[in-house]
RNA sequence: GAGACGCUAGCUCAGUCGGUAGAGCAACUGCCUUUUAAGCAGUGGGUCCGGGGUUCGAUCCCCCGGCGUCUCACCA
């Protein structure tokens, strides 16, 4: 969207024009709209017999002149809906400013609604408003038959420009729309189980919560760095220690890593905590949510995704991690020696930072040989306790965490504990954490504060995170993470 | 991080075996009172991503760079 000068210079010249040839401001105030096109169409029958007038108003988007008639094409809110414009009724001068408008104008039109000679419900104006003047050209994508023409396919605009793709790409605002009825829905949900939604800070001294590169900034009036948020965690914590009981958040954390398919810089999690649960509630609130929520949206449990058909119907199947290991890969790590495992971790391409740790080699053949076979949704339950400081460990064997990470299609889609609330355990396991920065840079820094916070007692909670982007990719079918938020981080041109 | 591919008019795309370029839509000027990818006639519109090289001559070939798309790898 570059040089259009010559373009957008005619359509300067039309709003001098219109404002002095015809005393018409091109940006008026306000208009009053009476009726969506979407319920016009739905409601013909009743709009016609009343002959009641309506008034709506929208975007240009297709324009039939034949003389002294016109027809054109307008989109609202809620769709398209063709308008007939005459001059006989509207008088010379108004009709002939309308044929000066452009696709892209805004404009409103008052009148009663019949099918044209073809059958098409239009509203035949009576009154006339241009109530936008366009002066950047839209793309022009038609379309007949369900067919479209021209479509608006380069990518990269499309990202750049995202107001003008969801103006002229057909199913782009669905999906978004989508997007706020899932989110809408989770929050419903949680409300209605006496979770409070509350807002903690983005802009943290220190991090933590998750393994991962933060952005950093600073603060010039306290000469600080602050660090973007990773997680939602240690301040949802806080609160359970001040009492809420019950507390989620729905926000941007952000990572300072790659950008693919499945990851932007900033994206949504939801996480919440609730006092005096465990993981098995976790286990249950998520079957629930993402249940809920996709017959909410979808209608039907089963969801289509890279081709496949995902049934998300309940119950997911449970396994422990060792367990699941076994069944797809045949390898018994709880009966194999370390050098064993070791031998498989780099048999099978995997990588160990550090030292070696048993329960970390474990976890790595888990993501090796048994992550992307998960497609039904499983609990995957009792990582080794080396992979989170964050968890407690399980009553019967205290080398697994009373944890699970939910898989749905190879990807991970939540991840919840019995939360850690021991406060010389939590202040060990994090301490230990901060001092594998020297093998792993990703680990966080030790966190004094938040383990003073777990010190004055945070009782007995169960946890859970959920990534919203990758659950909206999946309940609307896009395979690019790109496609599900509204403005994906770019480059600058 | 690796590979493939792409970048030409506002949009979607052709094209030039190396001689500075075309279509459709959009725009502009006419005609047209039931059209719908409206139609008919005419007109204008381009740093062919940027820089260097080869060449008489580069948008095209080569090199470097930029940006992007896709695939793979990485990612609590």
């Amino acid at each position: 969207m570059e040089d259009t000068s010559s373009l957008i210079q005619i359509r300067i010249d039309k709003i001098k024009e219109i404002r002095e040839n015809f005393g018409v401001n091109p940006f008026p105030y306000r208009y009053d709209i009476t009726a969506y096109s979407k319920e016009i169409i739905d409601n013909f029958d009743s709009y016609f017999e009343s002959e009641k007038k309506v008034s709506v108003a929208g975007r240009i988007m297709a324009m039939r002149v034949m003389g002294k008639a016109s027809f054109c094409t307008i989109q609202d809110r809620d769709g398209k809906i063709q308008l007939y414009l005459a001059e006989n009724k509207l008088g010379d001068e108004i009709y002939s400013l309308f044929k000066k408008l452009d696709l892209g104008d805004i404009i409103g039109v008052k009148g009663i609604v019949k099918k044209s000679k073809t059958g098409e419900i239009t509203v035949f104006a009576d009154e006339f408003t241009l109530l936008t003047k366009n002066i950047r050209p839209l793309p022009v994508v038609k379309e007949k038959d369900g067919e479209t023409f021209d479509l608006f396919a380069d990518k990269e605009l499309r990202y750049r420009n995202r107001q003008i793709d969801l103006i002229v790409t057909p199913g782009v605002k669905e999906t978004f729309l989508k997007r706020i009825q899932i989110i809408k829905n989770i929050k419903r949900i949680l409300d209605s189980k006496e979770f409070l939604e509350v807002e903690t800070p983005v802009l943290q001294p220190v991090y933590g919560g998750a393994a991962a590169s933060p952005f950093t900034s600073h603060h010039n009036a306290l000469d600080i760095n602050l660090y973007l948020r990773i997680s939602l965690e240690p301040y949802l914590k806080r609160l359970i220690v001040g009492g809420f009981d019950r507390v989620y958040e729905i926000g941007k954390c952000f990572r300072n890593e790659g950008i693919d398919r499945t990851h932007n810089p900033e994206f949504t999690m939801l996480e919440l905590y609730q006092a005096y649960g465990d993981y098995n509630d976790m286990m249950a609130l998520a079957e629930e949510l993402i249940v809920d929520t996709v017959m909410k949206v979808n209608g039907s449990p089963k969801v289509n995704f890279d081709g496949k058909e995902i049934d998300l119907t309940t119950p997911w199947k449970k396994i422990k991690m060792t367990d699941a290991i076994k069944e797809y890969s045949g390898l018994d790590v709880m009966a194999m020696s370390d050098e064993d495992l070791q031998a498989a971790v780099k048999k099978h391409g995997g990588e160990l930072k550090g030292d070696y740790i048993r329960g970390l080699a474990i976890n790595e053949l888990f993501e090796l040989l048994v992550e992307d076979k998960l497609i039904a949704p499983t609990f995957v339950t009792h990582q080794p306790v080396e992979t989170t400081p964050l968890c407690k460990p399980d009553i019967e064997d205290e080398r697994f965490l009373q944890r699970f990470e939910l898989f749905i299609n190879g990807t991970e889609f939540a991840n919840a504990y019995s939360e850690s609330n021991d406060p010389v355990f939590q202040r060990k396991t994090l301490y230990d954490q901060s001092l594998r920065r020297e093998v792993d840079e990703e680990a966080p820094p030790m966190d004094e504060n938040f383990v003073q916070a777990i010190e004055a007692g945070m009782p007995p909670t169960g946890g859970m995170g959920i990534g919203i982007d990758r659950l909206v990719m999946l309940l609307t079918g896009e395979s690019t993470i790109r496609d599900i938020l509204l403005f994906p981080t770019m480059k600058p041109e």
